[in-house]
RNA sequence: GGGCCCGUAGUUCAGUGGUUAGAACGAGCCGCUCAUAACGGUUAUGUCGCAGGUUCGAAUCCUGCCGGGCCUACCA
């Protein structure tokens, strides 16, 4: 086992009711660009993502399906696979609820809360609607003209319905997790989140009934098996199974606790209360960050099934391009914060970032080296103020781009890159090295080598976003497969060393009508 | 009802007490011609939601109002 820092970073598990769409295409996606940023940065990395399969809904589709559940989640599941392909992620692990070691897990940790005194049977009452299927707060429904109690979306008659449950004694923890957010101030983030979840526990909290009577289709209590454990208690366990718990001695066990939970910003109270009350009641070291991210809507409106304007994923990368896709994901909003996907902004994106400043500067730099420098690395000069003040700027990214990935600030960390970019498109006016091929030849590789030198330094931190498209380019620079992590950030190129013929690699967006027309 | 957040150029946003309020995109003009008609320079646009207040000084702090969003527990 190497002695580098661990760096382990999940997805939620994907529930499988639902097909892949573009919240989970982007909360994975930073989840990738994380994991990819690290590795890249020299950390031994884990990656999971995975799919939640249980539960009272899964089990009345695969019925409705004509299925069982198993071959049911089977088949969905497989359609979260997919979309890695698709992303081009790259995770190191995929865990599915319904695997064997995701059972001894969960049961483990249930025996370790009852051995705890966390757990206790009670009963569980509530408002329950038959016809969703779903028990509601009080606070939830009303009392219509007519006498009778209605909830939900369209007013489904409830009734009052109490059933055997474990209870997890959540109302202990108020105090412990408070204390616990205090003293871990990078826990819960964006800021917005964090005050949300502490004013929540200051509110007082309940206890938390983690089983149910009511289906079959989940994991048995030890000793109980007329009782499945209910939701979260099976899903969040899903990060510590993939480490191996309860066994200590596996070796993924090194990776916890994880380093960075990325969630849906919906799924926050159960990560933020609950997920580092059970850990903490089983004696397992809690998270050290979890990352809230936000909703996308589409050209201003709520996506919906009704409406059908859901993003996929397929289509958007046939039809952009998969990096375009991705880097327009992560740039046009701050992560953490609700975007709305706009064709007119992708395609400015598309257009003005990669096609024209970042494309295109590599193609203007290789193309006059192909024509001026025998298709070589130019030789490498006397560097002048202009020269230095440029290389400085690339070579101040790393620190830069590492400090915002820390805080999962991607928007930003692009956005400094592309002031190099922008630094770089600049410094070739000012040099004109198509005016010193005539009058300096020796002056023309010098500023030829510094602008290749800074598309290497830059396409190196852009890797993370556009794997594809940055493998292609560093192809271009002849920069060697071992020289592509950041620990060969400062390895410069090599006057001399032979160049491939320069290809574009960021073609512009023009919009099939236009080009009709 | 209670709590939190937001309202700044056509658009997306930055700026949280201190000189004439900034950036990007978009628009106009000029230049360049290596490059994906790309690049560079330059110009213009704002009663900083409204009204009071605190202060030598407020987009920035306080109060009220208007407009918008989110949270207020057992659907993943």
């Amino acid at each position: 086992m190497s002695g580098r820092s661990t760096f382990y970073v999940t997805t939620p598990i994907y529930y499988v009711n639902d097909v892949p769409h573009i919240g989970h295409a982007y909360a994975t996606l930073a989840c990738d660009v994380m994991a990819r940023f690290k590795r890249l940065d020299g950390y031994d990395v884990h990656f999971l993502t995975g799919t939640d399969e249980h539960g009272q809904k899964v089990e009345k589709a695969a019925e409705a399906a004509g299925l069982s559940p198993q071959a049911f989640t089977d088949k969905v599941s497989q359609s979260f696979r997919d979309l890695i392909g698709v992303m081009n992620f790259s995770p190191d692990g995929f865990i599915r609820t319904t695997e064997k070691r995701h059972y001894a897990a969960c049961q483990a940790l249930w025996e370790k809360l009852v051995t705890a005194g966390d757990i206790y049977l009670g009963k569980y009452a509530g408002w329950y609607s038959v016809r969703d299927e779903a028990f509601y707060a009080e606070s939830e429904t009303e009392v219509g003209t007519d006498g009778k109690r209605r909830a939900g979306p369209v007013g489904n008659e409830v009734e009052w319905v109490e059933e055997p449950s474990y209870f997890f004694k959540l109302s202990a923890w108020g105090d412990r997790l408070l204390e616990f957010y205090d003293k871990n101030p990078r826990f819960i983030a964006p800021e917005s989140r964090r005050n949300e979840i502490i004013s929540f526990v200051k509110g007082g909290l309940q206890d938390l009934s983690v089983s149910r009577t009511s289906f079959s289709w989940g994991i048995p209590v030890p000793g109980d098996p007329k009782h499945i454990m209910y939701v979260w208690l099976d899903a969040l366990t899903n990060y510590i199974t993939e480490c191996g718990y309860p066994d200590e001695g596996n070796p993924l066990w090194r990776f916890w606790p994880a380093d960075l939970h990325i969630i849906g910003k919906d799924i926050i109270r159960f990560h933020c209360v609950f997920w580092p009350a059970f850990l903490m009641a089983a004696d397992v070291a809690p998270p050290k960050r979890v990352f809230a991210s936000g909703w996308w809507t589409t050209e201003g409106q709520k996506i919906s099934k009704s409406l059908g304007n859901a993003i996929d994923p397929v289509a958007a990368t046939a039809e952009f391009g998969l990096d375009p896709f991705r880097y327009f994901l992560l740039r046009e909003v701050p992560f953490g914060n609700d975007g709305d996907f706009q064709r007119r902004a992708l395609i400015g994106r598309l257009n003005a970032d990669l096609a024209n400043a970042y494309g295109n500067l590599c193609q203007r730099v290789l193309s006059i080296v192909a024509k001026n420098c025998d298709g070589k690395v130019p030789a490498k000069g006397t560097l002048v103020d202009a020269d230095t003040a440029l290389l400085d700027r690339a070579k101040g990214l790393l620190g830069a781009v590492r400090a915002e990935f820390d805080e999962q600030a991607f928007h930003r960390a692009l956005t400094s890159i592309w002031e190099v970019i922008a630094d770089a498109n600049r410094y070739v006016d000012a040099q004109a090295p198509w005016a010193l091929a005539k009058t300096d030849p020796v002056r023309r590789d010098t500023v030829l080598w510094v602008l290749a030198e800074t598309i290497r330094r830059v396409t190196l931190l852009v890797q993370p976003f556009m794997p594809d498209s940055t493998g292609k380019i560093l192809d271009q620079l002849a920069v060697p497969a071992d020289a592509r992590t950041f620990a060969a950030f400062d390895r410069e190129l090599t006057p001399g060393t032979e160049l491939p013929k320069p290809q574009g690699v960021f073609p512009r967006f023009v919009e099939p009508a236009a080009a009709a027309s």
